[in-house]
DNA sequence: GACTTTACTAAACACCGTTCAGTATATTTG
DNA sequence: CAAATATACTGAACGGTGTTTAGTAAAGTC
């Protein structure tokens, strides 16, 4: 009896249909901007409706929540191939940022925003933060295999990591770059802060 | 004839009527949860009254967000009491993170939320911010007086460190700290991740 | 005392997230 | 096949939001 396969296979694609429809608007007029009557209308279906495949508008905003991690793993995929691991930690930095540049709406939404962290605390909830937190954690320690690092703990220096290029970003996504009025200058206010980071890393 | 002088001062006093109820609850029930109708009812007056005092919210938001920043130089002054220019950097930073720590709100609107920088761009709209910064951009300057950070520039020094503490700050605002599951590192994820950078601007 | 200005508000507008009773269709059962 | 049931969906409402406007009552002016 293959109908109740299909219904499950329909209820499934109207999921992702919703889904990719709060995607779409979401990146087009930002997040605050999008409601739910907004995506309801572009697939054009009541608002009602979209109740039945995500509890509230935070389970949307978590499932987004996790598309962006899984888009920024990624993004990190050819860091693999680089066999040097500080120097995958330098690229690691430079596609960080890139992936913020290129997916601002993302980048607010799964660093910046808290509204998707009021949701479930448990579980599966931090599941995708701590893989990817997780990449640099074993990226510090086979540096330290290397000799790098010595003596410090890993985690701790992950997180100066992260919060250092964080830093970075976060300013700049919210404008805040603009305390600089030399246009020429706040053009690569970022990358040249980026090289002071790299630069103290190296002497680490 | 004081009538007029009378009228302005009370127009001004009920300016600030809202200014402070609004400051009181937003530190209450963070900015999110705090509306027009709130405010209008704790100061018993009508939420369409608000709007002869003020623009509109973004308006009251900026003015909140103007006060954060002289809270936040209020902060500072003890500082000039420090005379070596870099032990004075050192300390802003700890006072930087003191403010954010005590005023998560302040902090949050003045450094996070993108709300209040929708409103009108011009004029002393950044007159607050660049004072704050520029304050930084001196300290740097006073450092490079002493032969520190020869061959830099100050305001990309500047930003560089105003990156690395807000980077720092902003996680741990926003509860992305939770990432170090062991609970006693976390309570110095941000110190020791603060010591790594005031280490590295000491080698510069 | 009549006229004008000022300070304020009730009510509405157009949104928002969310809930629920109700309906039409599809499926299962006797 | 008909009756019963389960499924998928919606219209309308609830209580909330920021904001505008027409109107009112008091204060100030002449």
């Amino acid at each position: 009896m293959g109908v109740a396969e299909r219904k499950l296979r329909a209820k499934e694609e109207m999921r992702q249909l919703i889904l990719e429809t709060a995607r779409k608007l979401f990146l087009e007029k930002g997040f605050e901007h999008t409601s739910l009557r907004n995506i309801a209308e572009a697939i054009e279906y009541s608002p009602a409706t979209i109740y039945l495949y995500f509890k509230d508008k935070n389970e949307l905003f978590h499932a987004l929540h996790i598309e962006g991690f899984k888009m920024m793993l990624e993004y990190m995929q050819p860091l693999r191939a680089i066999a040097d691991p500080f120097e995958r930690l330098v690229q690691l930095s430079y596609t960080y940022i890139r992936f913020a540049r290129e997916n601002p709406e993302f980048y607010d939404l799964m660093f910046i925003m808290n509204a998707p962290m009021d949701a479930l605390d448990t579980e599966e909830k931090w599941a995708m933060g701590d893989q990817t937190f997780g990449f640099v954690v074993s990226l510090i320690e086979e540096c330290q295999q290397e000799g790098r690092f010595q003596g410090k703990d890993a985690y701790q220096l992950a997180f100066h990591c992260w919060a250092s290029v964080h830093g970075l970003v976060s300013l700049e996504i919210r404008q805040r770059t603009r305390v600089c009025h030399d246009e020429k200058m706040r053009a690569c206010l970022v990358e040249d802060s980026l090289a002071y980071f790299i630069d103290a890393m190296s002497k680490l």
